[in-house]
Parts: C-alpha cells; sequence; structure tokens
DNA sequence: GACATTTAAATGTATGACAATTATCGTGCA
DNA sequence: TGCACGATAATTGTCATACATTTAAATGTC
C-alpha cells in the first residue's frame, strides 16, 4: 500500500481541512471573512504559525485571499474562471508529463472531448471565433515558424473552437486538455508536408463550423485526430529505433 | 479591476512560485528531495517559517510531499489520478457554486463530455463496468432511496459510462464535470414519476453500450439530457413562483 | 469641511527553542 | 560473526515572542 492510511496529518492539513469543509458545505459564503490568525489559534489551541501554515494551504487553492492591515483579513475567495483555468492546467500537465501517459492515451482523450464541443460550436459560434482561427491557420502557414510556435498556434486554434461552444464550463473543462498535450505534441518536429496536411485539416473545421454543418465539423476532427495519432507513432518508432 | 497587477505577491507565495517553476519545467524530477527548510532558508534569504509556508502552499497542490526524520525533507511529488480527481472536483463544485452558473449550462457541459465518452464506452467496456450500472440501476428503482442518495446513484452510473472508455485521462478529465453537477442536481426532488422515466433511460443507455451500438448510446443520452433540463426548469420555474 | 496625524488591528517576517520522528551508526553481548 | 539495542544526528512539526508593515478608521487641526 502507498499512502498510509493510520498516520494522521499535521495539525495545519487538518485545521485546513476543518475550513476547507466549512466553505465547500457553504458554511461559509464567499466575501465572507475568517477570523484573524490570532483568533483561529485560540479557536484550534495552536499556535499561529500553525494557523498561518493552514491558511497558506487554502490560499494555494484560490479559497481564500488575504488582505493586510485594519479590518483586512482572510476572506473566502469567489473562484474566477481564470483562477480555476490557472490550477487545472498546473495539475493536468503535471499528470500528464509525471505518469508516463502515451501519446495515443492523451490524444484520444483531447480530440473526444473536442468533438463533444463541436456540435454546440457549430450552433454558436460567432464571427469572431471564425476571424481568430482564420487568423492561426495563417499564422500557421508561415514556413518559418518554430515547431513551439507551431503548436501553441494549434492551442490557440482548438481554444477559439471550443469557446465557441459558447459555454464557459465546457471551456474551464477543456482548457485542462488541451493545453496538457502540448508538451507531448512539441515533442512533435513538424514537417512541411505534415504541417500543410494539418493546415488543411483546421480549414476543413473551419469551413464546416461556418456552414453550421456539426457533421462535417465531427468527420474533420475525426480525419485530424487520426493524423496526429500517425505523426505521435512515426515519433514513437523514431525514437524507439534509435534508443 | 479588480487584481492589482503592480502589487507584488508574499516572500512565501514568491518562493512557491520559483520552486513550482522548478518542478514544471522538469529541473526537479519526480522523488528527488528539495534542500532542507533551513537551506532554502538560507538560499533565499528568508525565515525558516516563510520557507515552511511556501512549502505548504506546494502541498496543497500535490505538488511535494514531506517526510519528517533523518534524511527525511521535501520530495517532488508523482501527482496521482486520485490526488488530482480530488483538486479537480473541489475546484470545478466551487467554480459551479460561487460563480452562479445556471443548471442548464452546467448541465449542457456535462451531457457533452459524457457523450464524447459515450462512443468509446461502447467499444470497450467490460461486463463489470456493465456489472455496476445494472447495481445502481436496481438501486435507483428502490422506493424508499432520499434524493440525496438517487443523485449519488446517479453520479455512480455515470462514472462506470465514463470509466468503460477505459481511457484515465477521459476519466480524470470528467470526473470534475459530473461530480461537480452533484449538488445542482440535489435541487432537484425526483417524484416518482421523474425517478421512473430516469431509470428507463439509464437502462437504455446500459442496454445500448451491451449491444456495443453507440449511435443508440448517443440518442439516449441526448434524452436524458433533454429531460434532465426539463427537470431543471420546473424547479427553477417554482422557485421562482415561491420568491 | 478638508486635510494631516494618530491609532489600532491585522497580516508578514524573523528568531529561537523544543518536540517528534526516523535513518544510520556504533556498541556490546551471545 | 551476527544481531539487538541504544545513541546520534538530521529533519520536520509546533510553539512563543517580538517586531515590521500595511491599512482603514478615528481623531485632531486649521
Amino acid at each position: 500500500m502507498k499512502t498510509d492510511p493510520a498516520r494522521k496529518p499535521d495539525l495545519s492539513a487538518q485545521i485546513a481541512q476543518a475550513i476547507r469543509d466549512a466553505i465547500v458545505e457553504g458554511r461559509m459564503i464567499v466575501n465572507e471573512r475568517l477570523p484573524s490568525e490570532a483568533e483561529l489559534a485560540e479557536q484550534f489551541d495552536v499556535s499561529r504559525s500553525t494557523v498561518r501554515e493552514a491558511l497558506k494551504r487554502l490560499a494555494a487553492q484560490s479559497l481564500i485571499r488575504t488582505q493586510r492591515g485594519a479590518f483586512g483579513g482572510a476572506f473566502v475567495n469567489r473562484i474566477s474562471y481564470a483562477e480555476a483555468y490557472g490550477q487545472q492546467i498546473t495539475t493536468s500537465t503535471l499528470l500528464l508529463s509525471m505518469n508516463a501517459v502515451s501519446f495515443e492515451t492523451a490524444c484520444e482523450a483531447r480530440f473526444a472531448l473536442e468533438r463533444a464541443c463541436a456540435p454546440l460550436s457549430a450552433a454558436r459560434c460567432t464571427e469572431d471565433h471564425l476571424a481568430v482561427m482564420r487568423a492561426e491557420i495563417a499564422l500557421q502557414g508561415q514556413p518559418d515558424l518554430s515547431d513551439e510556435a507551431f503548436c501553441g498556434s494549434d492551442v490557440a486554434f482548438h481554444r477559439a473552437l471550443v469557446d465557441g461552444a459558447g459555454n464557459p464550463v465546457l471551456s474551464y473543462q477543456l482548457a485542462g486538455a488541451v493545453e496538457a498535450m502540448q508538451p507531448l505534441m512539441n515533442m512533435i518536429t513538424f514537417t512541411a508536408r505534415s504541417r500543410g496536411r494539418i493546415v488543411a485539416l483546421h480549414e476543413r473545421i473551419h469551413d464546416a463550423l461556418g456552414r453550421r454543418d456539426a457533421l462535417a465539423a465531427d468527420a474533420a476532427l475525426h480525419d485530424l485526430e487520426a493524423y496526429t495519432q500517425t505523426l505521435g507513432r512515426d515519433v514513437m518508432r523514431a525514437r524507439h529505433n534509435r534508443a
């Protein structure tokens, strides 16, 4: 067994959990002020340092924010989409990079999620979203673009696709999946030929969305997934032969 | 503007960020030991308390783990799927509950993501997954079940569907979406009639997956989404009239 | 009334001490 | 030798205290 279930956690972890529960269960509401560090120390019968360590844990999860000065203190934080994005991306990236997730698995997950957005995006995406896609497609056509920049543009293209669905919850969920894939994608060396083919597929997706044709968008995403998987396999094979 | 960009963060936040960068960028690898708190304090020229607060922030994100005793210390942690699940669920739940996300938006996102899993699950789900679904369906048929328990079983059913896709990255991404919906779902009072209808739709999904019929599963999920949205609208209307 | 000053409350940081934990080393005994 | 057992040292966990810094409110002054 990996985690010893019997060992009790630190005091600061226990206190952090107690406060976290109060927030998650709604016993403390947004912008409500927590007792001061000194008061918490007394309530939990620990030193102020221990309370502070607990509060820093909560701050790291964006559950609270602190303000110095008179009438300052720790307040229950309304977590913003931007903060949630950031945390999700950090977690997802590390999860993928540290757990030897295969390119194939990550790629499959990413495109499955993106296809989930495609029908909604086809129905709702605005001219703005389509313009972003066109700009990224143009960028991807430039031959002097580095592989990293190409991948970055790829992410931006797919972000526009996802945001086109007009559902912030979906955008939030997808942010992690798409961004976390980038380090894996960066391993691929894009030849002029493969770039051309990807750009063509991006154009197919863009056109399908512009025509509000969900089925065509889905099919194009399928093809893009298949091609990306092929590229990934080539890289893995080359790496294996070299070793 | 909400967040003042010019104000510099705490020392403990700066130090946490510096170490976080080192981990994310791969300059520190999994299971590598960080310098001791005393050494870090000297390196960053701050007190040990400040270093400790920084380390607690990282521990809260599962980036490091600490071990007491000789040859103990802080180690770069291999974040597990279970830990990542937990964090994602906490974040997603708070994001939804604190940002007044409409039932409609959350529901749409959830079912869009689930439909993304359906074809994979139809192709790959095992007898185990189907058995879990059947058990939950049986549970959902019990008339003395509380609304909370019914929702809990609903989550378990959909978890089995998602896990059936056999893609851990997908399961991880979906965990947040499905679990975070539960507090919103709990607001719905399930009548005997609505429960019956939901159970019938669950059976349709189960049967479709058993037949490896992706299209039928997709259609059943569409119907379930439409019905769930209807129930949600009823609740909102009732709540609005009462107010 | 407007502006400057003081004050108080809070977090941020530093320091030092001690407790608790745990791998390693050494010692002594059979 | 081999092994048990205790000493040791390194390290995190906790506490207490002091002081610095920040900030809003209260107070005072013109």
